[in-house]
DNA sequence: TGTAATGTTTACCAACCGGTCAAATTATCA
DNA sequence: TGATAATTTGACCGGTTGGTAAACATTACA
């Protein structure tokens, strides 16, 4: 008899570890095109190039592959906000974050419409880690931004809304893909976009903060 | 025997037309909040308070009304920016522009999310709509943009990455409530968070246009 | 090599889902 | 009022879905 995934804490197999990865990259492929429910696991062992007997050997439930993957996206999602430092100068702290973001929405779009699926629905698996660890370490770099501003180096503003600003504009790269893509036409909109979008949301943050170089 | 929705070009009774927004209303919570193939017949027939087969002698598929609802939300959703003006001033076209697209995120977020749901998921049904009078009408407004700023009245910029900025950041607040309510805590999620956002928002594109008043 | 643990597959199931049908009920109006 | 058209419903259907059972194959290792 096998011993399905709950059981398999002390060692892993490289199978194991192969075959979870290549079911999860699968996951990420199917979740972040049609969301949970539009998801089916059929199309998911398809995708992983396995039977669906199979996958629900590694994952016992679509339930658990897909608590699997966000969780996992979650934390990598927020490392360009954790490498945002305090010490740094205002300036190219804001605009290396920028581009940061920028860089995932173009090299993980599939990640980030994950994440947005999620929430958008309702975040109903996620709600504890959105309350606990991200809102801390959100809170934690707006008091950095508050202190920026007290002392002067950038505008005062609301240091929340400036991240929550960051986020979307920079985020709608990779959720809105599709609407962009028809708006700049087929000429504009080859992989120059981002570098156009690049430039102007720096123009916009670094000018609309009073900062300049 | 019945006359089914096509047939009904004529005359539409007072049933006729309360039914079909009451089932419309209905399937904007179900789908806003589900996606597509997330919502099911059965539970729009629940929350519109009918049998399902009545529900689908209105609108002969769940199609039929998602793309019924689609077009709707899509032609109200563009009015803000139809009203951009181009014999206005700047800032406060662009002011009043921001202002209006976070009443909406406030006022109509159901609409906003079944929005974000469909560009999310590739846009299956509206790609077409995207492509023409969408674009037509982006066109149009950068076109006018431009020529603020070759006037001098506002900074140099791509209009197309401001005008995408300006939706991003607006919609963000309908889109990722969840996420902001969390961000932001119990003391601050109150709706004085739109208020809040909207300050951000003018200092940010205003200043960060160089345009003062 | 033998055998026990691990991995894979075929066949299957119960629940659900979008949609149909025919019968029953209600509104319309000559 | 009576007949005709519009509306509503319960019962049902075929296809899909998430998940299971058990037999079969492969690997790890003593």
């Amino acid at each position: 008899m096998a011993l399905p995934r709950a059981a398999r804490t002390q060692r892993r197999t490289r199978i194991q570890e192969a075959k979870e990865e290549q079911i999860l990259e699968a996951a990420l492929e199917v979740f972040s095109l049609h969301g949970f429910r539009g998801a089916t696991v059929d199309q998911i062992a398809e995708v992983a190039g396995m039977s669906k007997p199979n996958l629900l050997y590694y994952f016992r439930t679509k339930e658990a592959m897909h608590r699997s993957l966000i969780t996992r996206v979650l934390d990598t999602w927020l490392d360009p906000l954790r490498e945002f430092d305090a010490e740094g100068n205002p300036v190219s702290e804001i605009r290396s974050y920028i581009r940061r973001k920028l860089e995932m929405a173009r090299d993980f779009p599939r990640e980030s419409r994950l994440f947005a699926n999620e929430i958008l629905q309702g975040a109903p698996n996620i709600e504890d880690e959105l309350k606990g660890p991200l809102k801390s370490l959100v809170d934690e770099k707006a008091e950095v931004i508050r202190a920026w501003a007290k002392a002067g180096k950038i505008a005062k503003c609301d240091p929340y809304h400036l991240i929550f600003s960051i986020w979307s504009t920079t985020q709608h790269y990779a959720d809105f893909d599709v609407q962009v893509r028809a708006v700049l036409g087929q000429d504009q909109a080859g992989e120059g976009r981002f570098e156009d979008a690049a430039r102007f949301l720096e123009q916009l943050f670094l000018s609309g903060l009073h900062v300049s170089e």
